[in-house]
DNA sequence: GATTTAGATATTTTT
DNA sequence: TATCTAAATC
């Protein structure tokens, strides 16, 4: 969204002498007196609780850009935090729109991460890092924890370096070094190796002249804790801090703020504790619940009215997150009352047989809205976890919808930009052990795992690194045959790059020569996999991206950190994505399928986080509903097949938690247009609102009785047919019972054996079937 | 050292 | 069902 045209800017009006306080309060249209005077001039600790749709980003950037247009600081004097680097694009944009050019000097406007990271090049030798440190991602995190649970003889079967990797991080997010580590959580890897394993992590780090994401934090807080003449410039430095999504920080994030905002206090912090959906990456949502006793004398706002969606989208949004104990409790209303249609759909909630008929619901949906003159990408589908796309993809491609799948495999953490990014590493810094190892028989060169082995253990004896110690081993006669010939090779060639690059060379030609002479482009044209061209394709939109940068040591600390390439948002497409992917985001259409217990509410989050797990869930389902704006459509199915098996589930209990007057439900089987198969059921709410009511005739049928049958013999039925039950074998189905198939018609069961079921059918001459349903009636 | 095969294992995702 | 990893075989 952009700022209206005709509006002066904040900065004109400051020129002009226009008393501001009238200027900007047009921005912020959504609050009465009082907010907005607490949002322009709070000096000191400032919460906003701005429900969905309220405005958040709004009062953010106003604010800011008040400060500076009323000379209060110089835009360098202000940090502004938010989490993703999406966020800090979008709020220097805005921010710039008010403030115009001054917007430039917006240094400390960025993530946790990039913030963090600027303030520790500046300062590493204070923790024991050269300035040039290298970040590491997951995947390097998890490879690191791979070696040293190797080392330490632990099983890596039963404790996974994911898992270890996992820990470490968990610790991070609390701000929890070795030292700090709660001496019973040890106890939750390899019998109390835990700690160790991450003292060993740290210091390899230290040697690889390394950060994981978490250290940036930790090392930042390390050094503000231990220097206080340092921690004292910042305070100066930093007049204002603003922050964005604080319901989303961590420990180490809300520490790291805290000793930021020593100084002078004037903190102010935006959130909503109704979307707070990391927990499971360490949020805690209690960080803003506290606020008020974490900063003495805070002031709190409210920000409840809505512009975005109808009173029944919003009926239905504060009605499921009503459920939810220990919120700071908010109520949505609808913003402009005038302006609301009485018309306005109700949220629509759907009942199917199964994911293919859901598919089909919602194509047909997305068909007849576009029939109305609207647009497909004002259409989103909101899934809980990403396997629930395919289904959706497959129907779209069938019937040419386009669409776009927002989120999957990132550009940069795909394996062969990731070979490519480490031979750039290493060409850049010689000690980094793990893109030595990744790329050093990648394309083979004849150095396999034993040859690696020789040289880690030299490596770890000597406390060098890989890269530095292989050319002195070369010269004993420890590693013979192809290994040697390829590590030589390996060698030579870096250290032909390396100078050919100081040599002046640009770093775009260098990368296309290194994917040359290394033999990795050959290697994926002999390649006969159909992945292999878009890997080539991929590799070019590498060099692509590299363009955009003056340095290579540029363009690594813009991957290490803001691991996106801004995808081309293309033109008119049906949005598919998850609903942790959909926040901040809105459409007019909104669907959301597979409201099922077990799938959302994850049955993960519930058997892992109990109570906190299921709160986080329906915090998700409320953010998917607030991303409507003039109709959310709720599904559900009676069978889902997961990870390939047919199971059938339970609507969600989420359903039962929407408003009655605000929904209007019906469920169908599918089967609703064969004549005489009466199986499809419509109701009200009430039908399905007590869990006991899933008996509605309809609905039981399908629970008790319902099986997929796939028919495979024979392919012409002759008054009887053998069907092959795919799930739960014939033993669903007595004998005698009166059964209903889709292409078949009615029959009755005459005999089950085994996997085989024997059903006479009451009409006959019926043609070939590849695969359908078999019902109970 | 490379290739094949069997077995287990399964969210959400940003930095 | 699909994918990744480790053992088994070439």
């Amino acid at each position: 969204m952009s700022a209206e045209p005709n509006r002066p800017s904040i900065s004109q009006l400051a020129a002009a002498r226009v008393p501001t306080d009238g200027g900007d309060a047009a921005y912020l249209d959504g609050l009465n007196p009082e907010q907005r005077e607490a949002v322009l001039h709070t000096e000191g600790p400032l919460l906003v609780l701005a429900g969905a749709g309220t405005g958040k980003t709004r009062v953010l950037t106003t604010r800011l850009a008040h400060i500076i247009a009323t000379r209060k600081a110089w835009p360098s004097q202000t940090l502004t935090v938010t989490f993703t680097n999406k966020a800090a694009r979008e709020m220097r944009e805005r921010a710039m729109q008010l403030i115009g050019p001054d917007g430039e000097g917006l240094r400390w406007l960025g993530t946790f991460h990039s913030i963090s990271a600027q303030i520790l090049r500046r300062h590493a030798e204070l923790v024991g890092l050269k300035s040039s440190f290298t970040i590491l991602d997951t995947d390097d995190q998890i490879r690191l924890c791979k070696q040293i649970i190797e080392a330490e003889n632990i099983d890596p079967k039963r404790w996974t370096p994911r898992f270890l990797a996992g820990l470490i991080d968990g610790w991070k997010n609390r701000a929890l070094t070795p030292d700090k580590v709660p001496g019973d959580e040890a106890y939750q890897f390899a019998d109390g190796r835990g700690i160790k394993c991450y003292e060993i992590y740290q210091a390899r780090l230290k040697v690889l002249n390394a950060c994981d994401f978490g250290d940036l934090l930790i090392h930042n807080i390390t050094l503000f804790q231990q220097n206080p003449d340092l921690l004292a410039d910042f305070h100066s430095k930093f007049k204002y801090i603003l922050v964005d999504e604080y319901q989303d920080t961590n420990v180490a994030q809300y520490l790291w703020l805290r000793l930021l905002a020593q100084g002078n206090s004037n903190i102010c912090c935006v959130g909503d504790d109704d979307q707070s959906i990391y927990g499971w990456r360490g949020a805690e949502v209690d960080n803003i619940l506290r606020f008020e006793k974490d900063f003495p004398g805070a002031k709190v706002i409210r920000l409840e009215r809505n512009y975005r969606s109808t009173k029944h989208i919003l009926a239905a949004a504060s009605s499921v997150i009503g459920f939810n104990k220990g919120r700071l409790g908010k109520t949505l209303y609808v913003g402009d009352e005038e302006s609301e249609d009485p018309d306005a759909e109700k949220v629509k909630v759907r009942g199917l047989w199964d994911g293919e008929a859901e598919a089909r619901l919602i194509s047909d949906d997305i068909e007849s809205w576009r029939n109305t003159g609207r647009k497909y990408e004002d259409c989103a589908v909101l899934v809980r976890a990403s396997w629930q796309m395919r289904l959706f993809e497959e129907r779209f491609i069938m019937l040419g919808i386009p669409y776009r799948v927002i989120g999957g495999p990132r550009f940069f953490e795909r394996a062969e930009i990731r070979d490519a990014l480490a031979y750039l590493r290493l060409i850049r810094s010689p000690d980094d052990d793990l893109a030595f190892e990744r790329v050093v028989n990648q394309p083979k060169r004849g150095v396999g795992a034993s040859s690696l082995q020789k040289l880690q253990r030299y490596a770890r004896e000597d406390g060098r690194s890989l890269f530095v110690l292989t050319p002195m081993i070369l010269q004993t006669d420890e590693i013979k045959g192809p290994a040697k010939r390829g590590l030589t090779q390996f060698v030579d060639q870096i250290n032909m790059w390396r100078d050919k690059l100081a040599g002046g060379m640009p770093h775009t030609d260098l990368a296309e020569i290194i994917l040359e002479e290394s033999g990795y482009t050959d290697m994926l044209q002999k390649d006969r996999s159909p992945q292999a061209q878009t890997r080539l394709d991929n590799l070019k939109e590498l060099i692509n991206a590299l363009s955009q940068f003056d340095t290579l040591t540029a363009f690594l600390e813009h991957v290490e950190l803001v691991m996106d390439v801004s995808g081309d948002s293309g033109g008119d497409e049906v949005q598919i994505m998850t609903l942790h992917g959909a926040k901040g985001l809105e459409w007019p259409l909104v669907f959301l399928p597979g409201w099922e217990e077990e799938v959302f509410p994850s049955r993960r989050s519930l058997d892992e986080s109990g109570m906190k797990g299921l709160e986080e869930e329906r915090r998700l389902a409320y953010v998917g509903i607030t991303r409507a704006r003039e109709s959310a459509r709720i599904t559900f199915v009676a069978n889902r097949q997961i990870y390939g098996r047919w199971q059938s589930v339970l609507p969600s209990r989420f359903v039962d938690e929407l408003p009655h007057e605000h929904v209007d439900v019906m469920a169908e089987t599918g089967y609703s247009t064969q004549p005489g198969a009466d199986t499809g059921f419509s109701g009200s709410i009430e039908d399905l609102g007590e869990r006991s009511t899933y008996e509605s005739p309809g609905w039981r049928r399908l629970q008790a009785n319902s099986k997929r049958g796939v028919a495979e013999a024979p392919t012409t039925i002759e008054g009887s047919g053998e069907l092959l039950a795919a799930s739960g074998g014939p033993s669903a189905f007595k004998i005698g019972q009166r059964v209903f198939h889709d292409k078949f018609g009615y029959g009755r069961v005459k005999a089950a054996e085994g996997t085989k079921l024997t059903v006479d059918f009451e009409k006959t001459g019926q043609k070939k079937v590849i695969s359908t349903f078999l019902q109970g009636v």
